[in-house]
Order: structure tokens, then sequence, then C-alpha cells
DNA sequence: TTGCTTGCAAATTTTTTGCAAAAAC
DNA sequence: GTTTTTGCAAAAAATTTGCAAGCAA
């Protein structure tokens, strides 16, 4: 998972995993230089993109690309899919059960080889749903760009 | 799918699209653009861009952001998933058959609102399958960057 | 000490925008 | 003729990189 020189334990790079450790928020690096910022005054908006690599080099967390051409970070690394509410735009962990995962054998038959592969869910999160038509969409982590509207995110 | 003012027909949204039309290969803004100049020598990136969100728009193209923050563009509007080859990083439409598909109920169940769901498979495409290990990964159509190596691209 | 890491600034990359001129209808 | 679209250049936004100085081992 790793090569070149290990990696040395530094207070930018502790304190980047803790701003990211338990939390589901999935946020993007911009916010996490937010949260270390407030504990390392003087660290670079690059140190926290460097710092957020390397943990991703280490499988501490993983990088998410879901669609919006801005990458968030999670910090759970077992196999899960992400369900994106098109109203608030937050993003939420979601586990479904092995067995009613994807069926992907017609793939391997067609001689792909498959080694992943990525679900992303959109709609209304649950606090939305609720909601439905009483307040109006309140752009929450992130601007749902108007390109986002008539697209396939994948 | 639009609203506004009507759109007119120009030599340049028409190329752009004729660009895009039947192709496979999910290309990005500058190969369409780079198409299209072969054409009209005058035209403008900015033009391209401004005309593929007119396409996607009226519904005649999607965006498809598969997970390295550059946009691709699709002409086939069918629902579909795509299958992205880790070796030479080829996107191919993947058409699984509903049946097949993921059971998303327990969302519902859960209170989730869901439209629409995103499948992105990754692998080696039938062409690498088959090279396995004699010859060296090209990267075709784009940089695997190197945090793609444990990304979740979604 | 050695050499990885940081902070800062500048560079990159992709996409968007302002504006006057050109093209559509 | 009026209104939209274009081309060009500049602006934005996200991420990366060069480099001297700072720190971990």
């Amino acid at each position: 998972m790793r090569r070149g020189p290990r990696k040395r334990t530094t207070r930018q790079l502790e304190q980047v995993f803790k701003a990211l450790h338990g939390d589901h928020s999935h946020p993007i690096a911009h916010e996490i230089y937010r949260r270390v910022h407030k504990k390392l005054p003087r660290i670079s908006l690059a140190t926290v993109y460097r710092n957020l690599h390397t943990l991703v080099e280490e499988g501490k967390i993983r990088t998410l690309l879901l669609g919006d051409q801005v990458a968030r970070y999670d910090p759970e690394t077992r196999e899960h899919d992400h369900f994106i509410c098109e109203r608030c735009g937050r993003v939420s962990d979601v586990f479904l059960k092995r067995a009613r995962r994807i069926d992907l054998s017609p793939l391997a038959r067609d001689g792909y080889v498959v080694t992943t592969h990525n679900l992303t869910v959109y709609g209304m999160c649950r606090v939305c749903a609720g909601r439905r038509r009483t307040s109006k969409p309140s752009r929450a982590a992130r601007k749902p760009s108007v390109r986002t509207m008539a697209v396939i995110r994948g």
C-alpha cells in the first residue's frame, strides 16, 4: 500500500487525521483545513492536501469523488455505498447487504475482469423527505452546480 | 427540460453535437474541442463548454462525472452503467439487465426517497484482460492520477 | 546530522464569465 | 432589427508544485 521513504509522524498529519476520524459528513479539503487550522493556525492548505494523500496511501481514509468535481474524504474504509441528498447536498454512508448488491457476473462472462465497483444513490434523505415541500432547499455541504441537474454523477 | 429563451441553431452547436454523436469513447471537453476545431478553426473552448451545457439541458447528451474530476460527455442517454479500465483508462458503456440491478428497497424502508442511482465498475477491459502482463499500462484517455489508486470513485 | 515535511507563493488544470462583435431568426 | 451566441481574455475554483527553512528520527 506504500512505497518510498517511511512517513514521519508530524503534528500536521495527526491533526488532519483527527479532524476526519469518526466523522461521517464527508468533508472537502477546505473544511478539513478549517478544522485543523483551529489547532494549528500556521498550517497551510497545501499541507492538508499532502497529508490527506498520505492518509489515503496508508489506507486510513478514502477519497470520494462523487460527481461534483470536488474531492471529499471519508474515514470509513469498510466497503459501502453513498447516498447524496439532492435537496440538502448531504452525503450519507449506506451499507447495503452483500446479497442485495449488484450481480456483475454478466460482465465477467463478457470478458471484463472486475476489481471493484461503486454505487451512489441520489434522492432525498430522511430529514428532507420529511420536510418535503415545507422549506426550500438548503445547500448545506455543497452548491449543487447547474450542471449537476442533468448529470450522471458517477 | 428547458426554460428561458429558445435556443438558436448555430454551426458551433451542430458541430459539437456531431462530434459526440455515435461516439462511445466518453471524451472530455477538450477532446471535443479538438474535434470541432478541425471543422470550425475559430471556435473557442468556452463555446464548446457552453454548447455542451446546452445539449445536456436539451437532454441530447449527458455529463459523466466518473471520478477523475474532469467532466466527460456521453451521447448515450438511455439508462446504463459504466466500466472503467484501470489499465488503459477507457470508459465503456455497460448495460446490465434491470432484473440484475440493485435492490434499493432497504433504503426506502429506511426513509430515503430514491430518484436515481449510478453504478460504476472498475477493473480490466476485454482488451487489457487479454494482454494481462504482456504490455505495460497505457494511459489512453486520461492520466490515472496517483490519487485514484486508493479512491472510491463514485 | 540526514532528509522528510512544512509554509508560502506561484503554477496547473478545468470550467466559467464579462463584454463587444457577429450571427440567428 | 432585436436578441442570442461567439471569441477572447480574464476570472474562478480546486489541487499541485518548487523551494528554502523547519523538524523528526
